[in-house]
DNA sequence: GCTAATCCTTGACTTTCATCAAACAGTGTC
DNA sequence: GACACTGTTTGATGAAAGTCAAGGATTAGC
């Protein structure tokens, strides 16, 4: 199988010649389900560029809870930022999320084609500045907004993505709560509801967004965004003891 | 005043001419308590250097909350991860906490040096790597802990940083506790409980840790940076309405 | 096809934190 | 020193989400 590894942003600026020295440190490994890559706290002398299957960079409480950071898809690669850090070690933990398939890169190597090559320093700016800009977004979601909210935003994510109102979740639902930040009863719950208020309907695994609308002012995209601050929602909050129990009035809040 | 950029890590690499080139585009500002460099949203041309006072990064939510990502101190640059991107948009608001005085820099004049000089480019990236992993940080600071927990994890890092237990908050209450994304009643009433139980003294806000070890258990360092993730501590829960209501059992929980 | 194992849902209950409201400093102004 | 002003504390209450426990549903293994 011969990936031309150009696909991923990072490498996109090499000449053929680079390419090649860059693979030669490489190693290409597949991950069962659940397999670990790395674990918070180990020495960071490599990173990674997933070509098959999901990676899932977590941290683990004192608890035993696991907050994912972040579900890597093919094509993207992961833990390169940290190879400008005088001792790199990997922040989180890193597992496949069924099986997987990396290509993995030395770090030296890489920093000396780096060393020569001007244009491949500003791709990898470009991606640390936008992964800097997503998680600035991730601590947004996470502290501004409720549970029902978060869930909300992803569905519509997930539709924009996949571009029909149709879509199978991209993980297990369990995988998919720790993703946002809460418990799978939770999760659970929040769906039933969203279900009950016919916003959508639920099969197992495969969601149909019924309202868009709906969802969406639930999910107060734009106040994530930043745009159309003064544009607010008015909820009627009559919560009792039950989630998302709030009657929403789909008039236009904007008189 | 004549302040060498090179203060700044960001900076440390330029040679004298390369300075000059730089400060050709620069323009220094001094902002009063409050008043607002840019909002999230506006569009990003240029990037700060705060050299006297200090600058509150953060987003507002669609209630009017806001949550403070970062306060910036003397000497330390931001927003210059953003030059990388196309469409450069700040994606938080920065305002100056107390009188501040900044140093601002035009994107472009600054990309043109960059792509002449690789070691400035290296730096750049160890600064973008650095805050990267702090946003980890933050974003397992948010999620896994509980706001006690964040409290104290917040005071032992002050602790340590000024070296002594008896220290200044370094702001007024209401701007820490919206650091720590809790409200001001929750902080005081957090610091209230934490003094009943002798783990420490708060006069208006000079702090005296009384207790070092018990904070540290309250916090689980530990398990924040990943380290000694056996080693939990047990907390008899009991409470009632009230926070921080527990029994700790200062016993060394690893027998 | 049956069983086991895992994952998901549901219900009752608890905990944490936000909210609202009011009292209480501390600070600066005139 | 009286005044307002802002920031902090305190109390009462409510809502959101976690916990615990049990029951269903799906999938995997044989």
């Amino acid at each position: 199988m011969n990936i031309d590894i150009r696909v991923a942003h990072l490498f996109s600026a090499l000449n053929d010649d680079q390419v090649r020295q860059v693979m030669e440190s490489s190693h290409t490994g597949t991950f069962k389900d659940g397999e670990s890559l790395f674990e918070t706290g180990d020495e960071a002398a490599r990173f990674f560029l997933v070509i098959g299957g999901q990676i899932k960079l977590f941290r683990v409480s004192a608890n035993g809870d696991q907050k994912i950071i972040d579900i890597i898809q093919p094509g993207n690669t992961f833990a390169e930022a940290l190879m400008f850090m005088e001792h790199p070690v990997y922040p989180v933990s890193a597992e496949a999320l069924g099986a997987a398939r990396v290509i993995s890169f030395d770090n030296r190597r890489f920093l000396q084609i780096l060393s020569e090559s001007n244009e491949v320093c500003f791709r990898i700016m470009g991606t640390m500045s936008q992964r800097l800009r997503g998680l600035i977004k991730e601590i947004d979601d996470l502290t501004l907004q409720s549970a029902t909210t978060r869930l909300c935003a992803f569905l519509l994510r997930r539709m924009e993505e996949v571009g029909m109102p149709d879509f199978t979740l991209p993980a297990a639902k369990g995988v998919l709560a720790a993703r946002l930040s809460m418990k799978p009863e939770t999760f659970s719950r929040i769906l039933q509801n969203l279900s009950v208020k016919k916003v959508l309907v639920i099969k197992n695994n495969k969601i149909k967004i019924m309202d868009e609308d709906i969802l969406r002012s639930f999910a107060h995209l734009e106040s994530i965004y930043g745009l159309e601050p003064e544009k607010s929602i008015e909820i009627k909050g009559t919560s009792m003891t039950d989630y998302c129990k709030f009657t929403l009035t789909p008039t236009d809040s904007r008189e």
